[in-house]
DNA sequence: AAAATTTTTGTAAATGATTGAGATGAACAA
DNA sequence: TTGTTCATCTCAATCATTTACAAAAATTTT
């Protein structure tokens, strides 16, 4: 039985003040006298008061809260951002009011009509790209948007990635520079920027030693769909002798496709790099030479963006792209001490 | 700059009749003649008017809102259940506020204290053992809470588990069948009623046959600790020939040890079997014989629960308890035809 | 067609806070 | 003592909705 609520008009008649008073008290802008603030706090305590975060946010019209919006939470490098992202915007008084959107692109429009519903103060996308009209609709109710992970080319929509056009580059270049010519790879999602711009960028790097891609096969961030574009490659005669997948997440699927279904060594027969560096990446069983995405700095990259826009809303929206570094395991040739050209 | 929002005076306005019209026709319960209901609907569409659910919450007492109270998403049985729970509360239209405990236990009650001040409807814990004394303080706000994945001890929240302590004796008498004698066993943190279950029942299972743990070490349900408790037990002449360890999380860490740091092979010298089925149990590499946790049927419940008590707010506190099978994969011996008995 | 009943509608009072305007009173200077 | 200043306090309006109540309109019954 929920029992009556404390109010501040309780604490009030308990402490001998006004309602208003409590208010002050409470909210830091208020003046008060320390002897208030004391009779107040000893009403509050003995009470159990705690102030009504709804009503507050009525009336200021600032809810502090931000609704994040997210496809799946299967690509591990979500989980953890999910978290980093929680304890950060915790530390600094918002709270995160999580959604998350279907594979089917119809219904994005009512989830974030939703979120607009419950008034947050701002809204983080990750894995999710936002129609330029719906991030619009977002803009002209003066609330921000941070995507996580994605660019918005429509250039409404602030956004915060790694440097994926220059990690697919690194792969590509890496390959080269341990001997590799029949370099294959594996795409993501076509719909999704990570895809563009690592293909892009990959294939940058082979033309720069005026190679092409071997073969190419997608695999839509999905495991399944990844070990059907993993038999695709290899079943031929003319295999790659290194594939690049788009995703961590992926390219387990695909190593274990080329072990266990094909009996080839990894990297001896085929050398592999991957993109996220998400835990797995780094147990001994995968040991995936991968590109970083520096998780913690892009956190805070959203973080800083939103806030800031939240405080100051005429603020200009902004692309944060943060550096990819390559972190070499296993899963390739050792690079030689001299680089080729 | 945040437009000025319209609100339902505004809608009223523009079709000509009350607010408290307008109010009606969004709100399910109150009676409208068609021809009101109609004109509303099209000065809102024209307006853009959609209601201020905090306003809502603030005046009916119901926020909508599940607080979700999670120590990590580390182990990756509990982003799959994340994701799960807030699709189906969703569905339901309720919502999922987020809160991270850090590791520290001291500041539960002050985060607990911030997910009521939002006055959420509802609590779950996952992965997050609540004092009986703050679990009491939520039940006298009436606000129901639902531990996912634990057991109160005290009785006051109600919980939502699978059944560890069947699951570990499951285990022990599938490696006895599988004739094991030096049987060990890898602890997860001892706080956690998941640990202690899994273990009595492994225990006992044993001792069914006679036995006792060969060897035990702790490994709190973490990785890096896993893999020390993992060298603890076969840093010795006397190795165990099979390992329950608490978690499929930490047993990754440990197949690793007993496969790159030992040279032994699974199962020939080492049988292991984990607990929860996360999605890494079935990849190739690991191909992990464990207790399935089922996520859905979980989580499922611990809406069920929560949702009848918000409901109903007099209704019984309830334990449910749902079968955990097992898994068997590569990481065990294959049962002999007959049983033993 | 009048009476009885039901449905719809508007008025106004909640909900629990913040906040601007003005009142109160203490401290201080002249 | 009187006037001024300043911090502190109270009052009342406000935020955007729901909802009890009563009045009005529509519908059904007689």
């Amino acid at each position: 039985m929920p029992q009556d609520r404390v109010t501040s008009i309780d604490v009030a008649k308990e402490a001998g003040v006004s309602q208003s008073a409590v208010s002050r008290v409470f909210s830091q802008t208020g003046s008060a006298s320390q002897k208030t603030i004391d009779k107040v706090q000893k009403a509050a305590d003995k009470l159990g008061y705690r102030p009504n975060i709804l009503a507050r946010s009525l009336i200021t019209g600032k809810s502090r809260i931000i609704g994040l919006l997210v496809a799946y939470l299967e690509n591990y490098f979500y989980p953890e951002a999910v978290e980093i992202l929680s304890r950060e915007l915790q530390k600094q008084g918002y709270h995160v009011l999580i959604f998350l959107a279907s594979s089917k692109e119809g219904n994005l429009d009512n989830i974030v009509q939703e979120l607009l519903d419950y008034q947050v103060d701002g809204i983080v996308t990750a894995s999710v790209s936002m129609s330029s009209d719906l991030a619009q609709s977002c803009q002209s109710a003066g609330i921000p948007v941070v995507m996580f992970n994605r660019i918005d080319d429509s250039q409404t929509a602030n956004s915060v990635t790694a440097d994926n056009y220059q990690g697919g580059y690194d792969a590509a270049r890496y390959f080269i520079e341990t001997g590799h010519e029949k370099i294959s790879y594996i795409a993501g999602w076509e719909g999704a920027s990570t895809q563009r711009d690592r293909e892009a960028g990959f294939i940058e790097g082979l033309s720069q030693s005026g190679l092409t891609l071997h073969s190419r096969a997608v695999g839509d961030y999905d495991q399944e769909r990844a070990k059907q574009a993993a038999h695709l490659l290899f079943d031929t005669d003319d295999r790659p002798d290194a594939v690049f997948v788009a995703n961590d997440h992926m390219a387990f699927a695909v190593m274990d496709v080329i072990r266990y279904d094909y009996g080839l060594s990894i990297p001896d027969d085929v050398a592999i790099i991957g993109f996220d560096d998400v835990p797995p990446a780094a147990w001994p069983a995968y040991n995936l030479t991968t590109l970083r995405q520096p998780a913690i700095s892009m956190v805070q990259a959203t973080i800083d963006t939103l806030i800031s826009q939240i405080e100051e809303p005429q603020k200009e929206r902004t692309d944060t792209i943060l550096p990819s570094p390559m972190i070499i395991r296993a899963t390739t040739r050792k690079a030689p001490i001299k680089s080729i050209k």
